[in-house]
RNA sequence: GCCGGGGUGGCGGAACUGGUAGACGCGCUGGAUUCAAAAUCCAGUUACUUCGGUAGUGUCGGUUCGAUUCCGACCCUCGGUACCA
């Protein structure tokens, strides 16, 4: 019998085991409760790094415990294989994308292997493939003729010297990445998708994530920002147009003192033609980074427009500002700036020598002091001729309705989220199937041409992407009327892959439609986990995608994913693990040298899920350490021969301890597992069992048995966290049948119960004694023992015992006075 | 800026519903074993202490018999911020 722990040698074999069984094919079978588990599937970007370590056992300890639990599981993966890297790469490397990202997939999918992961790769899919993405281009297609798509123009970060669109993470300090050159914003015509049609639902249906981490559900719900306030309408002095703004205030209405416009606010560029102080301000804004950080945390800026604006009900002049923190593609490009009790418009009207005019005053004791601060909490209406002493909330409907009968302004619900612009400038994605034709505009690619195949043979330089300069590629014909026209050469962002790559895993094979009856069957899916980076974006996209699917008819059900688990980073140092601090650790070298049971041992042990992981090279030795010593105490164990039967009743005191702290643990570990997904703390109770049982001096034939039975639960409740040593351990315990397919073990109430318990002492809250006494004591015998222990009395003394707090099973607390 | 997390020994973390702060592991210290070392095993390990205790969970304040846990203010840090995935 092998003596020393070789994970290689054992890996290797119980893999071959799994393959050759096909363990973890997974096949619709309705006698059985379904279980879809999915973690993220991965950018192949060359190797597994140690996130995807952590993600992916995380994932399969669940798989595997919720397959002891009896249940039919479904573990698919894949690759997320569309994105900018793959460009990088391929101007940097001189490779094709495709053939990069092809090469990637081949080494990370061994890679995957050689952890165990039990997944059943019959279902591997990669959404670079024509057979994935034809999907992807018919869904949109039938969305454009449902008018949930739409073209508009909108912002890029364009860089003037490399000719090319940079993505948010390209800008660094406003200059392009490579070039180094500053940035500008150019508005190009792109697709959208009618995300804000579904703002409501999106917002609604998280009431049904039961399942859902409270932060994320909040994000997302702050995200979709809902709100309901009021459109109202300003007339431009000497002028025919009029500007619209969105207040969620629209009690503060008679304090507005000035009007503010986007840069790009048609108003500001009719303005700037004749006054170059503002088309000065104008190319400065065309200048600045297109991200929300980064227009937030800039300094506020403005110049006046010259236009004057009338106020709807006092008929007061307001001058109209032009300032950088409006945004064009957002509400209505305006907004009404009250100084008063807005603390952004405070700041721009000190700024700029705007007036300030209070028209709130607090209902309550709220300091309002406007040579320091805005006064932005509701109260009661001030300066506001009729409104005047009404409360915020009743003058909503009094300034509502008066605006609303002159055709001034109406109630609106609005929404922070925006519609989805899904066009991208790039090269390695899915191609977008529309056809621009001189006479019949945008027209989608017939169904029958479909999938628009990206040409894969390409070489990229970093001057734009390839197929923008191939003919080959998007001169066509006019599927309506026959003409010459011209493909779309931008393609999808890349979260429109991820966005139903879910569904897709249940049905990978059809080649006749995007899903089928096997969608329904395993949909949605019980749990998914990926890193807390995704908990807005992605997440989002994907709920949407799957409601889209619903209404095709593709899916049941509102929700993709019922549980959602979100992993906290890998760090090392206390800082994230990337390439240009130079601090990562190669998951790989962790494998060859400990073997795929001590990397997944380390990764769930350093830390629950939901927490950021800190890297130690010591504390993995340390969980190799456990499992040798797990290793050898078995051997040693097994190698004494058979065990007999247990006889409980005959049990000595330490026995029954070793029994009762076995159940206690297996109690523990059901829970961390299956409810709390806390594995760190499940393994601690193993490790506690472990040197209980190391400890246990008792060479009896009980004993013996006692022992047989702690080491099977041990190699039971661990098989899902370290399966290969298991399975082996499982074997040398004496069973035929593999651990994969054992079932949880269940727990033996009888081992559990204990007649005495040990109950804390205090006196004023603090710690004084502890005492044992009989389990099922009274709250009097309780008191009176602990009165009488010799510690607490000195604590009491004389002094008179004001009252006595007994939390059964657990503590008292005498309180006595002075 | 805004939204959402986090902050506990030398380190990773535990304490699940307001009830023993520091489980488990790492490191360190001492011991056993060894010619010696590695490995392994055993014991100890929050700080201070007059050895009775006292203080202590980012900071300051509050509620409570009792607060890491609840409330208020603040500091630091991480994730997201719509073209990184």
């Amino acid at each position: 019998m092998q003596q020393e722990y070789s994970p290689a040698d054992i890996e290797a074999k119980v893999q071959q085991h799994w393959q050759q069984e096909k363990t973890f094919r997974a096949v619709e079978d309705n006698e059985k409760e379904k279980y879809y588990c999915l973690a993220m599937f991965p950018y192949p970007s060359g190797q597994l790094h140690m996130g995807h370590v952590r993600n992916y056992t995380i994932g399969d300890v669940i798989a595997r415990y919720h397959r002891m639990q009896g249940k039919n599981v479904l573990q698919p993966m894949g690759w997320d294989a569309f994105g900018l890297p793959a460009e990088n790469a391929a101007i940097k490397n001189k490779v094709a994308p495709a053939a990069w990202t092809y090469d990637n997939i081949d080494y990370m999918r061994a890679q995957l292997q050689r952890l165990g992961l039990g997944y059943d790769w019959e279902r591997e899919l990669a959404t670079c493939s024509p057979e994935y993405y034809r999907w992807e281009q018919w869904l949109f297609i039938r969305l454009f003729e449902k008018g949930l798509v739409y073209k508009k123009t909108a912002a890029v970060n364009w860089d003037p010297v490399d000719n090319t669109v940079l993505a948010n993470e390209q800008v660094i300090d406003g200059r392009g990445w490579r070039s180094g050159a500053l940035v500008e914003k150019r508005d190009i015509p792109q697709w959208f998708m009618k995300i804000t049609d579904y703002a409501e639902q999106l917002l609604n249906d998280l009431d049904q994530l039961d399942g859902w981490p409270e932060q994320v559900k909040t994000m997302q719900a702050n995200w979709i920002g809902r709100s309901e306030g009021l459109q109202i309408e300003f007339d431009i002095v000497d002028s025919t147009e009029k500007l619209a703004v969105y207040t969620t205030r629209p009690d503060t209405l008679m304090g507005v003192t000035y009007l503010a416009v986007a840069a790009e606010h048609p108003l500001a560029l009719k303005s700037a033609e004749s006054n170059a102080e503002l088309q000065a301000f104008i190319d400065e804004c065309r200048r600045m980074e297109t991200s929300e950080a980064a227009l937030e945390t800039a300094d506020k800026k403005g110049v006046a427009t010259g236009l004057m604006a009338t106020h709807p009900i006092t008929g007061e002049l307001v001058p109209v500002w032009a300032a950088n923190f409006v945004l064009m593609g957002y509400g209505t490009g305006a907004v009404m700036s009250v100084p008063a009790h807005d603390q952004r418009d405070y700041e721009f009207a000190n700024q700029y020598g705007l007036a300030i005019k209070q028209v709130i005053a607090p209902a309550h004791d709220e300091t309002c002091d406007l040579t320091v601060a805005a006064f932005t909490e509701k109260g009661q209406l001030v300066n506001s001729g009729q409104f005047d002493g009404l409360s915020s909330a009743a003058s909503f409907d009094a300034i509502a309705q008066q605006l609303e009968q002159q055709n001034k302004g109406e109630r609106q619900v609005n929404y922070r989220l925006r519609d989805w612009g899904v066009s991208r400038q790039r090269y390695w994605g899915t191609p977008i199937p529309i056809i621009n034709c001189p006479d019949c505009g945008a027209v989608p690619v017939p169904e029958a041409d479909l999938p628009v195949r990206l040409p894969e043979d390409v070489i990229v330089d970093g001057s734009g992407s390839p197929i923008k300069s191939m003919p080959e590629f998007y001169q066509c014909a006019c599927p309506r009327c026959g003409s010459d026209a011209e493909r779309e050469t931008d393609t999808f962002d890349t979260f429109f892959e991820s966005s139903w790559y879910y569904a897709r895993f249940t049905c990978p094979d059809n080649s006749e439609a995007m899903l089928d009856e096997r969608a329904k069957h395993w949909l949605p899916v019980d749990q998914y986990i990926g890193g807390i980076e995704h908990a807005v974006l992605h997440l989002l996209y994907a709920r949407f995608f799957h409601k889209l699917m619903r209404d095709e008819g593709l899916v049941a059900g509102d929700e993709p994913f019922k549980n959602l688990l979100t992993q906290g980073m890998v760090l090392k140092d206390g800082m994230k693990m990337s390439k240009s601090k130079g601090n990562t650790v190669d998951p790989q070298a962790l494998i060859d040298q400990y073997g795929a049971d001590t990397a997944r041992l380390f990764m769930m042990f350093a830390a629950p899920p939901e927490q950021s992981l800190e890297w130690s090279d010591k504390a993995v030795e340390g969980s190799n350490r456990f499992l040798k010593r797990l290793w050898r105490f078995t051997i040693e164990h097994v190698e004494k021969g058979a065990c007999t039967t247990l006889i409980i009743d005959s049990l000595s005191d330490d026995l029954k301890a070793v029994r009762r702290q076995t159940y206690q643990a297996l109690t523990k570990v059901s829970d961390d597992i299956g409810r709390r997904h806390t594995f760190n703390t499940a393994i601690a109770a193993v490790m506690e069992l472990m040197n209980a049982v190391t400890k246990l001096d008792d060479n009896s034939e009980q004993a013996r048995a006692v022992i047989q039975e702690a080491l099977e639960m041990t190699v039971l409740m661990l098989s899902p966290i370290t399966p290969h040593i298991c399975h082996q351990l499982w074997q040398l315990l004496g069973h035929e049948e593999a651990v994969v397919n054992a079932d949880w073990p269940q727990v033996d109430d009888s081992a559990l119960v204990q007649d005495k318990i040990e109950l804390m002492i205090q006196v004023n809250g603090k710690l004084r004694a502890k005492m044992k006494v009989d389990a099922d004591a009274d709250k009097a015998t309780v008191e009176a023992l602990a009165v009488a222990d010799e510690n607490v009395q000195k604590f009491i003394a004389d002094k008179e015992i004001r009252k006595i707090i007994v939390v059964p099973g657990r503590l008292i607390n005498i309180v006595v006075a002075g």
